[in-house]
DNA sequence: GAGCCGACTTGGATCGATCCAGTACGCCGG
DNA sequence: CCGGCGTACTGGATCGATCCAAGTCGGCTC
């Protein structure tokens, strides 16, 4: 292992420990069908013996590719239940280093520039593509990434441009809450309730279709029992108590777990018990949904799957191989709990 | 802005276009003052006018320094209500950000292999030091990068032994217990329980410590009022349960947030109102803790400023400063909210 | 006006891995 | 024994920013 020298070991001094030149240490470590399994062994035991890695500036230097990928992380949000970050994170890190790269993190400033940390990190080379994520509002990096020809994949689908050429990973939401309202419809359910976002949210009228279209689908109403508003604690809350009063929905399928966590507030400031007294679902399978009382029943999103797909797309765009299709949409699965 | 030439522009394309020599535009760069204001604002345009960012690459070959930091994400462990992570790494971005570095995250594959990942990077140059944040299983790393001579800073104190050389940055757990312990004994409470980890955790002693130590400050009994074991939602469950059946506390500290949730499934499996029947609290202020309803009173670490004199230390350590202290001790909060 | 100082600028060498063109060598058929 | 061919290896040039030692020039003093 490690020698203790006052500098660590380069490509030139495996070759003169090996016995070879600096090429044919290069060419074991990048192209070794070239060597002979003789040479490749020799040059394998000089790496061992010397603790050698090739010093990743200098390959950076001139093959122009720094095996990085950026990921902007956007300012934490306190009280809201949504920890998808967290998950999301360590499978695309995983994913990352499987495929030889790692994950830098930069931060944004201030949210006024949206490009801002993009530029600079793409005009120094410190990074080969980009990770973009904040598809929540409206996803205006997505554009300008683009037009300076930045490698890039989103997670999230451009709901503004539906043509837009960039590739992108995403997860059915609409399909999600199907699974929800199907679930909540086989338990006897009849009188089921949306709490969702703003009408201006393509994510929130995509997963609000889902309870809409299947209600009907199975002769159900729909009527009265929609509520929009912010995605807050405060809002699921307010909305639920106010459908309790007036509807009496049976079950409430909430379009986030923070609105859900909202409406669990006003059950119990109500004596009602989620599960018994009326049926509840979030979206996210946050940690919060997991360790709740009594536990809440959530839409969760394969974000391990995504990541892979994520890596898999930045592979083909970085390999200058064809990208085999410009959006992949998964699909996600239902954690039931005993809050419905 | 940005000319639209088929090369990034490099230092000399800067030279040329400023009229000036390469070693005067990095001085522009590095070292301002040896200019000519006037020369100094002639570079300056230049590099506006055509968008110059410096190679990393380059500048991390000659310099020897990546700007970058090293972290390693754990395996991410579900149905736990630790979400610290994801806010001390928002924290961790943004210091660094400040400070001119980047995050750059790698997994460490198996927990067999305490340094996979680390010695790579070290060997290929491409961190310029770590931050450690694993040190709730005893930090095995902190002792062989030291070894190693990288330069690190931990995110918790050497307990095993408290003479290590390396620096760190530890919340005091014990003063958090203090607080929420005060804050129950202020509003009346006298019958106060402890339910933690195992007794081999010195974190969970420490933390312990406070509980146990203002108790009998203030003349109280701990008697047959603690309970350890693992960090579990389950067992703070069936601790809750015990505890509530024999001792009736009307109070129970617990040493995190996933064993005060635990507790609160036992208090509505017994149909008991947190808060106003037995009050709870937890540690670490995860976002259950804030979403969950009525909302549980929890210490909470000063993330913030623990990223931020990571940052500190990290920047002296690497500016072959002398580093101040060794270790830094803050002092956390503690949040309130109805459950107690 | 010669001498000197200091501020500013210059070209060449360097960091370490890869690219490129070219050389040595073994093998074969003629 | 020679020429052709392909494999395996070699030395020099290169990526772009910084380090280094030396050079230029204006201004100042005597």
């Amino acid at each position: 292992m490690a020698r203790r020298t006052g500098r660590a070991p380069t490509l030139a001094t495996v070759a003169q420990t090996a016995g070879v030149s600096r090429q044919t240490v290069s060419n074991a470590l990048n192209s070794p069908h070239l060597l002979r399994p003789e040479t490749l062994a020799r040059v394998q035991s000089a790496i061992d013996e010397l603790g050698y890695s090739p010093n990743r500036a200098a390959r950076q230097l001139r093959t122009r590719a720094s095996q990085l990928i950026g990921l902007r992380v956007e300012p934490a949000s306190e009280g809201t239940a949504n920890a998808l970050m967290d998950r999301f994170l360590h499978s695309l890190v995983e994913s990352s280093n499987d495929a030889g790269y790692h994950v830098l993190l930069f931060s944004g400033g201030e949210a006024s520039d949206p490009l801002a940390g993009y530029d600079d990190l793409l005009r120094s080379t410190a990074v080969d593509a980009f990770v973009v994520t904040d598809t929540y509002r409206g996803n205006p990096q997505a554009g300008l990434l683009a037009q300076r020809g930045a490698p890039f994949v989103a997670f999230g689908r451009p709901w503004r441009e539906p043509v837009a050429e960039h590739p992108w990973v995403d997860v059915d939401g609409r399909a999600g809450v199907v699974l929800a309202v199907e679930h909540l419809l086989a338990r006897g359910h009849e009188r089921v309730a949306w709490i969702g976002w703003h009408k201006g949210s393509h994510i929130g009228e995509d997963r609000r279709s889902g309870w809409h279209d299947t209600l009907h689908a199975h002769g159900l109403s729909t009527t009265r029992l929609s509520a929009r508003g912010d995605d807050t604690l405060d809002f699921g809350r307010r909305a639920a108590l106010a459908l309790l009063d007036s509807e009496q929905p049976t079950a409430i399928v909430c379009a986030s777990d923070t609105l859900a966590m909202g409406v669990l507030h006003a059950l119990a400031e109500t004596g009602r018990v989620p599960g018994r007294d009326v049926a509840v679902t979030g979206f996210d399978d946050s940690i919060a949904a997991q360790v709740v009382p009594p536990g809440l029943t959530s839409v969760r999103q394969p974000l391990e799957a995504v990541a892979q797909e994520i890596i898999d797309v930045l592979g083909e765009l970085l390999g200058h191989r064809e990208v085999t299709e410009r959006g992949r949409l998964l699909t996600p699965t239902l954690s039931v709990r005993n809050s419905s």
